[in-house]
DNA sequence: TTTTCTGCAAACGATTTGCATACAC
DNA sequence: GTGTATGCAAATCGTTTGCAGAAAA
């Protein structure tokens, strides 16, 4: 699979005895309408649905960001910047599994996608015995742009 | 270096002009006390604290911890569980660089001492001109002992 | 003496929850 | 019709901040 679509939710929601309700197709819309701008907070997601001049309360916003996460649908992450944040987990081995690196000056996050970790993974279930099922990888530093300007 | 010591903080705290208090010395001295007992978050050193007949305030343990992290004694990171935790940044790369590996069911913290990731690093580096000075990476699954326990 | 630090309490911001109503199945 | 989901407002929890007094340099 590709890329999540409505049926796929409608699919999970119904496995799990969930309903499938205008809010919770809004909110996976949303996450498949801005795929390219990752990161999105419940707060990004409500001034989004305000912007379509959709009236989900916040607390459902929030409800629902759990909901896909537990679905496997979302994945929930932190930079550090005091909320969580939402992308699609997009199953697709080759868009999955990037990193992100954090700038430490502009705070920018930018992807960088190659994984590079099976081998780490697979010495870590040798050794451990703890069965990976994901990982979150982030880099702090600096971007390009800081560095060049931290070089005027 | 191996271990940070009282004398170091005293060092650090000089070179950028703030003040050596007893509040700083104590919070570090658990740090150092306690090393075993990694990931502790601020309410546990004010636990410490408390335990220890030491009164100092909450506020202040949030903004010596905060300190510490930014004079490079401490590491500042967050595991998912809705606050901010707090290790020592031993220099020691034997004892640097470690993973840490969460388990989804228990909520253990397991540490993994082995990076792997210079490799990775040079990569991000020379493809997308990122100066990494730190990284976090955190490995999500399920424990040996939980393991063992979903297969009764 | 001068400046920074502390402790307290109040403020804050993200997230959660209780409850009555609305909706999906 | 039954049970879950929603919206709202209030509650919660971790963290930050303003301020007056205390302590370090």
């Amino acid at each position: 699979m590709n890329k999540f679509s409505i049926e796929d939710l409608r699919q999970r929601l119904q496995e799990k005895d969930y309903k499938m309700t205008e809010q919770r197709r809004e909110i996976l819309q949303i996450f498949l309408d801005h795929s390219s701008e990752h990161h999105l907070s419940a707060e990004d997601v409500h001034g989004i649905l305000r912007k379509q001049k959709s009236e989900i309360g916040l607390a459902t916003v929030y409800r629902s960001l759990e909901l896909l996460s537990n679905l496997g649908i979302l994945l929930k992450m932190e930079f550090g910047d005091g909320c969580s944040r939402y992308e699609l987990n997009d199953n697709d081995p080759f868009s999955h599994r990037h990193h992100h690196l954090i700038c430490l000056k502009c705070h920018k996050v930018i992807e960088f996608h190659e994984d590079k970790l099976d081998e780490l993974e697979a010495e870590i279930a040798d050794k451990s015995g703890f069965e990976i099922v994901n990982h979150e990888v982030k880099f702090f530093g600096y971007c390009k742009e800081c560095r060049e300007e931290m070089q005027d």
